[in-house]
DNA sequence: GCGATCCAATACCTTTTTCGCATCGTCCCA
DNA sequence: TGGGACGATGCGAAAAAGGTATTGGATCGC
């Protein structure tokens, strides 16, 4: 399981579709179907279920989906409280 | 930022050391310093004062240490709770 | 029914990243 | 001042990720 794994899985979540989450995160069709099925492999579970108008989240997926966004804020706010400068409690 | 850049970041930190560090990861030393150091870049900030007996926390990375475990933490909730069969509230 | 269309999946190759071994430079101490 | 213990670096090999082209399959329009 990886960060970019993570990022890639929320896109195709949202957009229940691999071309159009490719889209939105600059990579091609592929090798997002190849992310996501490593993904479900590494959890030996099923995320989505593919059908012929795109992917529908399991709810296994629906509650890896809860798991990413937390993950990924977190990786997102420990970037801000990095940022050069930026005291502890500002307000103190 | 990567999951294993935080993974070896946690090690080092608790170490204080590549070396030790690099044998509880089962890597070798000269990927730790890279990794390290990668992070530093991308986070323009330095993370660790290098003495001749090894590596000390800056202020900075004590900050970061916090937020890696977290998110390392958040990672293995997601795994178990992804493990298979486990109902969503086990207690109802 | 049948071709066109729109999906995701696969094959194949290229590029990027990561790793390990060997070695270096530095510092400390006996 | 020489040896030992650090982390850093050079370099080639291995692994991972990405891209283009293509396939397979289901659906829709005619």
């Amino acid at each position: 399981m990886s960060l970019s794994q993570l990022e890639y899985f929320v896109v195709v979540a949202e957009e229940e579709h691999l071309s159009r989450a490719a889209k939105r995160l600059h990579v091609s069709q592929p090798p997002l179907t190849r992310q996501i099925r490593a993904l479900e492999d590494e959890l030996e579970t099923k995320l989505f279920e593919r059908t012929p108008r795109g992917m529908r989240l399991l709810p296994t997926g629906v509650r890896l989906l809860e798991h990413a966004r937390g993950i990924l804020n977190a990786v997102e706010r420990a970037r801000m409280d990095l940022r050069v400068g930026l005291p502890r409690d500002p307000a103190r």
